[in-house]
DNA sequence: CCTTTTAGTTCCTTCAGTGAACTGTCTCAC
DNA sequence: GTGAGACAGTTCACTGAAGGAACTAAAAGG
């Protein structure tokens, strides 16, 4: 990349999404982070990402306010900010394409709603309360797939 | 990438999503496909992307069956099949992200349903019709963003 | 203290992206 | 027909990012 991150630069906010969560990887840090993986070692053996590379995400993701360094017990972790758990949606779109068109048998995880214990559409309503319950309402399972 | 688009290979839909659509370009080509872009030459100028790497990303979607290559009076056009189309959703909430994100003045493209002209709640929802029309029912201006 | 875990760095190799120039094919006016 | 452009890629040299393994510094824990 020449030019960084950069695609277009413009007036699209799509583009301006990717250049910020469009790297290899990103997405699946974000993911992780929001299933609860919040310290170094720990994305590193989930992912199986090059140090170096979870090093510059990292980082990255801080700079962007997608996650925050929190200390916890000494140590610190990684815990995603609104701006990052607002990335949700974006990986239940992912996860319902890719259940929907490279799983042969179905959904993968299953998720639900806490609250009434539903299995949400996927396009993350939950039919039952007819709402889109935020990430912090939700349980995910492994499903058939 | 020692192993090309290979994350973790296994048990993840949002992995294996990432593996088809994750890589540099691949997103912002589906996006402009589904906005009608269909030439070769029309994908150059639109996102200023190298020849190179555009033959390699139409000839992967292709292959995944992404994108479909249709004779249109003489010369060939790339065209979204349903698989491709059923990434709009995916592209949807990362134009939502960005809009609320990293634009400063709202969102940047205004998306209507035509056959209510109603503005599309940013889940994809049209709130009149309460219904989630698909990408062949939507009309998209330039918003204040 | 001394050992182990954790969080990064550093190094080298390999691969993918970039940009410009080039090639072959199709189209259309004349 | 045939010559001028447009169009769809290909080729090439260069750069920068990813991958993998080994290394280091600091903190935790006994």
């Amino acid at each position: 990349m020449a030019l960084p991150r950069e695609y277009e630069g413009q007036a699209c906010s799509i583009a301006k999404a990717l250049e910020i969560v469009g790297e290899r990887w990103t997405l699946l840090i974000v993911r992780d982070a929001a299933y609860g993986v919040r310290r170094f070692s720990d994305f590193v053996t989930h992912l199986d990402i090059p140090r170096r590379v979870l090093t510059e995400r990292l980082k990255f993701l801080v700079e962007q306010g997608i996650l925050e360094k929190q200390p916890a017990g000494g140590r610190e972790e990684y815990v995603l900010t609104g701006k990052g758990l607002a990335l949700f949606p974006v990986i239940r779109a992912l996860a319902a394409w890719g259940d929907e068109y490279t799983s042969p048998s179905g959904q993968r995880r299953i998720i639900r709603h806490v609250a009434c214990g539903t299995i949400l559409e996927r396009t993350g309503r939950c039919p039952e309360c007819d709402v889109y319950p935020p990430v912090g309402d939700l349980e995910s399972t492994p499903g058939p797939g």
